[in-house]
DNA sequence: CGAAAAAGGGAAAATATATTCCAAAATCCA
DNA sequence: TGGATTTTGGAATATATTTTCCCTTTTTCG
């Protein structure tokens, strides 16, 4: 077993290894520099191909540098292009032994930190700009959102309303959910927030949209549900879960993305 | 063999056929769509135990899709890696610290994670633990927030109401606002949530659950302010700005605390 | 130059992985 | 309800991949 961890340090490991290594062996570690997504995709027949080595090179050269074999060596190729920030699990699972004496509430904000850096990662720059453009040209944006998805809507209006958009929460109030939708027309928008086990409420205003032709835009933790498949435009983002409760951190810093990126159009 | 050639296209191929997918295959496709990367890099019996899943049901929604077999398909998965891997590599070289054009929303999640991390040092544990008791003993916990605070508030609502908690929001619909807030006795609290610029609207509210004896517990982003200054317990916490908008990230990590804390509370 | 040591090639063996197939369970439909 | 059809689980099989091992080639150094 190898002492390198990481990516960045075997990088370093080879660079500092390399001037007293055999000839074949130099080129496998130049070729591992030169082309870590194969390293990290390919099978070892492939790669020694490619590097025009055999493969049991590249087993040498694992066990040059510590491994047990190749596919142990693999492993840190294979970190790196999984984005490797261990935060990323945090998402799903939480120790649920908890506190070591140290940070009794880490995992909220490790949690929170993860859904944010998971959304960095996710987030699609084309299509956030078509949502951006989307909204840009509405001229009134209606917003849905039910329980969770609740708070995220009434900060679009809070901010929305701040950029001179003209904006209607759908809030159904005095049951005249249908009545305030009904006025929604091609020339708008919904903006729809929903979470899974997503609401009837949602799901129905969708639906009218999509079929009215308004043209929709989701954020929603699930692009396979029922609001995602009726959108025109789909933002997926995912905040952590603790102990039954998920927060809105990631959702909220979306929010501002997409007011702010509708701030800076509307300017220019 | 697929017709299907790249990422993109297999995405909206599985989301168009997601509504008749049978129920394990659904579980794949969602499986499949989060976790892309695991896709990519394990191996069939890895992805089967993760999304739990027999490996030959992997199998069968490779085929169910035009491929061969699943390694054909895992291909469409290991080519999304190595086409964006190039532009992850262009990050890190060209902008090892600020903003260089790439990366454009980095100042978002910047600007957030950083208010997480002002938060996590900030918060007292003792003051927090004051907060949670108080509103423990609490027999009708009060909310108010307005304007930005509004959907801090609604989030409390939610969250509060499914740990049982008799919660009252105090949203002034249909000028009713003194009359909600009259009810509020000493065996309650009020969880008033406010930053700068506070509305008047808070702080008569907390002015006058003050008078009465109420239990406060503000939260807020100037600890010195007309609210603070009328609360029994105060939780500081400050968002970050960006181009004149605040997201309210910390804030929602700070409610998932003060909700789960009093979820665990309750229990023991 | 020639013996000793190191490196490299490649086939064979071992291991891991993907795929098939069939029986059991669930669902559908008349 | 009850037979037909689809879906699912899981063991058995087939395939692919990794690793070992031995022999050949190359390099090193007295």
């Amino acid at each position: 077993m190898s002492s390198v961890n990481d990516f960045e340090s075997l990088k370093a490991e080879i660079a500092s290894q390399f001037p007293q290594l055999s000839r074949r062996l130099k080129q496998v570690a130049e070729f591992a520099i030169a082309n870590p997504n194969d390293m990290a995709l390919e099978t070892i027949a492939t790669i020694a191909r490619k590097a025009e080595v055999q493969p049991s090179t590249l087993i040498r050269f694992a066990k040059y540098f510590g491994f047990d074999g190749f596919s142990e060596m693999q492993r840190i190729f294979k970190g790196r292009l999984a984005g490797q920030s261990d935060y990323k699990d945090r998402i799903k699972a939480f120790s649920p032994e908890g506190e070591s004496g140290e940070g009794l509430f880490d995992d909220f904000f490790h949690g929170s930190t993860a859904s944010l850096e998971e959304l960095r990662n996710q987030l699609d720059e084309n299509v956030l700009g078509k949502a951006i453009e989307t909204l840009k040209k509405a001229d009134t944006i209606y917003l849905a959102g039910y329980r969770r998805a609740f708070p995220v809507a009434a900060y679009f209006q809070y901010a929305l309303s701040h950029l001179d958009k003209k904006v209607v929460l759908l809030h159904g109030m005095g049951g005249m959910l249908a009545e305030q939708a009904r006025l929604m027309g091609t020339q708008d928008a919904l903006l729809a927030v929903s979470f899974r086990e997503h609401s009837e409420e949602v799901i129905s205003l969708v639906t009218e949209a999509d079929h009215k032709g308004v043209p929709v835009i989701a954020v929603t933790d699930s692009s396979l549900g029922p609001v995602a498949s009726r959108a025109s435009v789909c933002l997926e983002v995912k905040d952590a879960k603790v102990q039954g409760f998920r927060s809105l951190s990631a959702t909220m810093c979306l929010a501002l993305i997409l007011v702010v990126g509708l701030g800076k159009e509307s300017l220019e």
